[in-house]
DNA sequence: TTCTCAAATGTTACGGTATAACAAAGTGAT
DNA sequence: ATCACTTTGTTATACCGTAACATTTGAGAA
C-alpha cells in the first residue's frame, strides 16, 4: 500500500529530527494521506471523530501544525488547507500548484526560482525568508 | 494629499473598466489607504462603523471584493489581509513582499519570474492562471 | 520501582473570518 | 411611472483557528 510506504518513511524522518511521530499524529496523516489534494482542517476533524468518537478543534490543529512544522505536510493559506508533501527529506521549498477546479496538487522544486526572487527582493532591501510558493491554475485533466 | 490623487486615479481606473466606484467603495479604499501596510477586513470594518454608525460584515467584503477584482487592492492570504496596489492600471502581476514583522509590503513586478514559473509548470501540464506571488520576509528596517 | 517533570492530549469556551439569504433602496432606460 | 438591474442594508449563521486550563502519558532520575 502507498500510504504504509509513506508513513514508514515519515516515521523515519521524524526520527532523524528528533521528533515523535505520536498515535495520533499519524492518524491525522494518514488521513490526510487518504485525500487526492487539499483537505481542510474541519474535514479531518470530521474524520477523527468517525473513528474515535470525539475530537475537538485544538486536536486536529496541533497534530497539523507539527505535520507542517516536521515537514510533511504544507499549508495553502489561499485555500485554508493541507497537502501531503511527497518530497520529503529532499529539504527543499516546493512550487505547489493548485488546480482551481479540482484540487488536486502538484508540487515541483522551486529552489531555482526562488534564487531569482531572493536576489530581485533582496534588491528592495528585504530578505524573504525559506518558503514554498502556492500558484493556482488548472491541471492537465481540467483543461479537457 | 497623497490619498485624494491615488483616488482619482483609481476612480478614472474603474470608468475605463466600465464599473463603479461608488461612494461606499471608495470610503473603503480610502480606509485601507489611510495603513501603511496590511488591513484586515474587520479593522476596515471597526473604522467604517466609526465613520457611519453603523455597518455590517457584508458591506465591507463586498466591498474589498469589488477593489481587489478591480485591481486597486490585492488580498494577502497568508495574513487574511489586503493591501493597495500602487501600480495600477500597469496591467503587471505583482511580486508582492510583505514583512512579517511590521505588516508593511513592498510590491516589485513579477511578470519576468512568472515567465519562467509558467515554463516550468507548463511541463507539468499545468496552466497557471494570471496571479500575483506574495512572500513573506523582513523588510531593510526589520532586519535592525 | 517509584518519583518527577516535561511533553502531549483532552476539554471548554471563545474570538476572528467569511458568506448565505432576503429586504430595501438606488439607477437608468423605456 | 414602470421595469429591470445593480448596489446596499440586515439578519443570521457557517467556517476557521486559538486561549486557557485540566488531565494523561512517557522517559529519565532517584
Ligand atoms: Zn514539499
Ligand atoms: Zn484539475
Ligand atoms: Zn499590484
Ligand atoms: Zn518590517
Amino acid at each position: 500500500m502507498e500510504i504504509a510506504c509513506f508513513i514508514e518513511a515519515a516515521d523515519r524522518h521524524c526520527q532523524q529530527q528528533g521528533v515523535k511521530l505520536t498515535a495520533l499524529r499519524r492518524q491525522v496523516l494518514e488521513l490526510v494521506l487518504s485525500y487526492p489534494g487539499v483537505v481542510k482542517a474541519y474535514q479531518v476533524l470530521a474524520d477523527l471523530q468517525k473513528q474515535r468518537g470525539i475530537a475537538a478543534p485544538p486536536t486536529v490543529y496541533r497534530a497539523l501544525d507539527f505535520l507542517v512544522a516536521a515537514g510533511l505536510l504544507h499549508k495553502v493559506d489561499a485555500l485554508n488547507g493541507y497537502i501531503v508533501c511527497h518530497h520529503v527529506g529532499c529539504s527543499h521549498e516546493g512550487l505547489i500548484l493548485v488546480c482551481g477546479d479540482c484540487g488536486q496538487v502538484e508540487e515541483l522544486d522551486a529552489t531555482p526560482v526562488l534564487d531569482v526572487l531572493r536576489q530581485q527582493a533582496g534588491g528592495a532591501g528585504f530578505a524573504i525568508s525559506q518558503q514554498n510558493l502556492m500558484l493556482t491554475g488548472r491541471c492537465k485533466e481540467c483543461r479537457t
